[in-house]
DNA sequence: TTGAAAGCGCTAACAC
DNA sequence: GTGTTAGCGCTTTCAA
């Protein structure tokens, strides 16, 4: 039977709902016997409590919104996984939104799950953060009801907490290398300029301008198309190097890209990683399709995803946690990069 | 200023809380001045009302509960992206569960959502329905409680909706075509024993048997093991190859085992399509990711979940609805079989 | 250790 | 067209 009340058990087990309330929510000042005579009844009646009565007494449903722009893409899909489980053990539910990449919709997406009275919002990516301060303001507004998290992003405000990987340096320290394998015509290709994406960028040019490499700001291509036209970003490439621009080597800011600087390699005819080399980002299920393997940034997910919800867990059970916390990539070397 | 509630707003505007409540859901009666009057004040304090004691009152959030084993799997993902859009147009939010692939653990997500008091729930991908009839009692049970959609899946109990791909026709007609070019010795792969598992197994079988060419019962191949472990999969082509057995093409039952043989044929040293064809199945992203392109079966995702949102929400407005839809698919012909 | 009763914020039936 | 009021099911003081 469902459907039933607190007061229904109260009623077969003989006690008023006070003390039914107190089982349920493990209260200590109950006796043994009344507490095993009503556990009895709730379990042969198949009773769960209504999480909307509750809801309205407590102001929380013990549910976390999760925020993401959109869950197909393949890295934020695992984010979403990671997250979802981690929460899940440990007694929180999810409520997914996916908001779209553009900035009125992701606050559309934002005051929907404050309205549904989350406990705490994470934002799953770097996207949800803006090089313009006024356009973050909606992230600032939202940390004044609850705690928010940041995944791959960072903003320095109040009840805001970042977790990012150090993009930056992981990118340096690529492109670093692959300079040093004797690869000096390196393009960048990009799609996004959020947090994370500047500072990739910024790995790159400061290793680039270390080494006098940066001969021409034609270098760096930023590819507006969709996330999965592969073809497209390949014609992007290929139409640049009509127009004259050199270069025998990629570094993509995910592995899509990559995909496409790849498939560019094989239209132009390029022999990789002999005559033309390609580092991809965030070490996808992508790189090991591709022949060859592609060489990847790996920014530990995993790793993010947990050391998120510790952060979060801290927050909510009332702890000082660290505003922002820094973790290191990893460069996986595969096919497409030569061998030292 | 949040939190505030109906009374603050009635009082502020001078009238009764059952005003206000008029004016929030839209009732018609209510004057074009009073209307305005509360609005503005509405939209001064920035209210917005209490969804628990909304969802006490009417049993019901306006939300729709997600169930998928895996958000990350590229497919489930983009179902999930889709749904959840299409889910947003119609007011509807969505709330995520992924269950994992276990039985029990499906059962407890499912739980978890009836307990949310989700108006419905919906089972994303096939694995949802078992062989046995009594695994798929859970579903049945919570279809005593909500409609249950299910997408490419199918089972037959009251308030439970199936939105189905033709997976065997799909995967009959491409083995079919593949054999009419030539190819003889095919080797089916794949991973997964639910639903549309099954049906697309038929499919390949049925045709093969039709040309009298499953020779050996090795040329089914089921693979165990994780649904990214690319070298996994392909290690077990090449095992199988060493063994004895012959085949020049594989069959799979999606894009990623696809890859797994793109993957043998390049350690067999395999040409292809000269030597060797492949046919995925989802037309995902991994089909324009490698080289050659590889030929997929396109199962018309986008439909499916177009065609599941106008169910429910036909189900949810109280109308009559189709118990079962079935679409086709489509086989998108890329480098990886034979040209015509 | 237990019970009675006052909310939590909203909707909807009923009265005016 | 508008107001009054009785729930919705639970948690939590406060008394006993």
């Amino acid at each position: 039977m469902t459907n039933m009340t607190i007061y229904d058990i109260s009623e077969k087990a003989g006690v008023s709902i006070a003390t039914v309330s107190r089982v349920l929510n493990g209260s200590s000042n109950v006796s043994e016997k009344t507490k095993k005579k009503v556990l009895d009844v709730i379990h042969q009646y198949e009773y769960t409590p209504n999480a909307f009565a509750r809801g309205l007494g407590l102001n929380s449903m013990n549910t976390i919104g999760l925020l993401c722009a959109d869950s197909s893409d393949l890295y934020l899909a695992k984010a979403i996984y990671n997250i979802e489980q981690l929460l899940r053990q440990n007694g929180y539910d999810s409520i997914l939104c996916c908001s779209g990449y553009e900035l009125e919709s992701k606050k559309k997406a934002m005051n929907l799950l404050i309205t549904k009275k989350v406990d705490s919002v994470i934002c799953i990516g770097s996207n949800y953060i803006y090089e313009k301060e006024e356009d973050n303001q909606y992230i600032v507004d939202a940390a004044a009801q609850v705690p928010v998290m940041l995944l791959n992003a960072a903003l320095d405000a109040p009840n805001v907490y970042s977790i990012v990987s150090d993009d930056f340096t992981s990118m340096y320290e690529a492109t670093l290398q692959l300079i040093h394998s004797g690869v000096e015509d390196i393009l960048y290709f990009y799609n996004s300029t959020s947090y994370s994406g500047k500072r990739k960028l910024a790995g790159y040019r400061v290793a680039m301008e270390e080494n006098n490499l940066l001969k021409s700001g034609n270098l760096i291509q930023f590819y507006t198309g969709s996330h999965e036209d592969i073809h497209a970003m390949a014609n992007q490439l290929l139409k640049a190097q009509k127009k004259g621009l050199k270069f025998n080597a990629v570094i993509a800011s995910d592995d899509n890209l990559a995909m496409a600087a790849l498939k560019y390699a094989q239209l132009a005819g390029l022999r990789i990683p002999e005559d033309f080399s390609v580092i991809g980002y965030n070490n996808s299920l992508l790189a090991t399709c591709s022949n060859p393997e592609l060489t990847s940034i790996d920014n530990k997910l995993e790793t993010l995803c947990q050391h998120l919800i510790v952060t979060l867990m801290g927050v909510l059970g009332g702890n000082e946690m660290p505003k922002k916390t820094i973790f290191s990539g990893e460069l996986i070397t595969r096919g497409t990069t030569p061998k030292k």
